[in-house]
DNA sequence: CTTGACTGTTCGATTAATCTAACATAAAAT
DNA sequence: ATTTTATGTTAGATTAATCGAACAGTCAAG
């Protein structure tokens, strides 16, 4: 209905406007990173749309509609904006330019669990330490903090398993290329596999993955560690 | 580097590939639902950039470059695919949809963390359950699971504070227009709030939120569920 | 070997978003 | 009241991505 284009302008307009500032060109081709020229041809589509209105060498208001849309659209940045901070701990700057591009794709239902799951974390302190303890030293450090490992199983690289033996996948370590064939053969942390074949010198190993039989090099096999299920 | 156009070529490109099929002009027309002759002008530019190799008439072929880059986005693209269908629980097929607009838009930095977070979350039973019974029930009910609450603590209404008491934010249960009001001046669940003044009436009511005065209405005030501090 | 039936290519046109440069208006300063 | 400065507008050009339609090449069935 609005391109992604008209979308941030009318955002802009939306956040310049706030505190009844009024808004003129200047402040959308500055916030924007525009020429002015350009904003003129925005807002005049904008206008046409019945999202603006504007009189020549006026300032720019936003109608009703206009509100409500632009509204929408921040709502969508605030929650992605949000999560990025308080999920995964993006720097601001970085989370909100990235909020800009993502804001567009992201559907109303997609945006709405979104800001409930934030709404969700910041209410739930059990899920923040998690989050805010846990996770932060996975993600600096790799270690998998206690609470997560499931007591009397052994960890085990996949080639040390013996045909028959089901596992759980729990951390695949090895350089992009690699890596990203597993991912894309299913091969994710969390998903249980079985050995089915161990041909004579360890390579290639047959796998069973969500009822895909997968045949794995032994290189690829040895950076797979697994938990015995 | 890559128009987010090309990018998505590209990647198309290497998943109608894996498994060493040739890929072919029509399949990347029919995947990304273009005509043909945009997908030749498509692959022209990935051909002078280095990332395709393609003889007239013939299959298409990723370079070593072209692999690279290609599974980049993918692994992006998966990242944001497994949060929305496993975190958030987005259908797969808007998940999907979703995520290939996203892709284009989150950085590396992020998109590792996010890998990291979806990892972290299979290896994490304490978290999947907080995810899958807490924040499911909380999405589809409203309610907030025990866990959440700390002991000893009322819920009240913003309008039932004194003047000077301290709270937090835990809840805003109205219509878009005022919560999306309320929530550009930053009052959102797990903000703390302290009363300054109350007008006779109760309206409007002067409160400190992160150091900025905000003045509310009683209508505003009164869909702000807070717990005493 | 010819002939469909696909498949691939070229060319010209269109649209959205942007720019530059020249011009017009309004507001502020003198 | 005039001039200057900042602001806004217009027009024309450019670029990326797309389309449709006409044309070209490949290959398998007869």
């Amino acid at each position: 209905m609005l391109s992604m284009t008209l979308e941030d302008y009318l955002e802009s307009i939306f956040l310049l406007g706030r505190g009844r500032n009024p808004v003129r060109i200047t402040d959308v081709a500055k916030k924007l990173k525009v020429k002015k020229s350009t904003v003129v041809n925005a807002i005049r589509k904008l206008q046409q749309e019945g999202f603006v209105i504007h009189e020549r060498y006026g300032d720019i208001l936003l109608t009703q509609k206009g509100i409500e849309m632009a509204s929408r659209v921040y709502e969508r940045h605030l929650a992605i904006f949000s999560f990025l901070v308080e999920i995964l701990g993006v720097p601001e700057e970085i989370a909100n330019k990235e909020a800009c591009g993502i804001e567009h794709y992201i559907g109303e239902e997609t945006a709405k669990t979104l800001s409930l799951f934030i709404e969700f974390s910041r209410l739930c302190p059990q899920l923040q330490k998690i989050i805010y303890e846990d996770f932060r030293k996975y993600k600096n450090s790799g270690t998998i903090p206690d609470i997560c490992s499931e007591e009397g199983k052994k960890m085990l690289k996949l080639t040390q398993l013996k045909v028959g033996q089901k596992a759980i996948v729990k951390k695949i370590d090895c350089d992009r290329s690699i890596k990203s064939r597993l991912l894309t053969m299913g091969i994710v942390p969390g998903v249980e596999i079985q050995v089915e074949k161990v041909a004579p010198l360890g390579d290639p190993i047959d796998i069973l993955v969500r009822g895909y039989h997968l045949s794995l090099r032994r290189e690829e096999a040895q950076c797979i560690e697994v938990e015995e299920a």
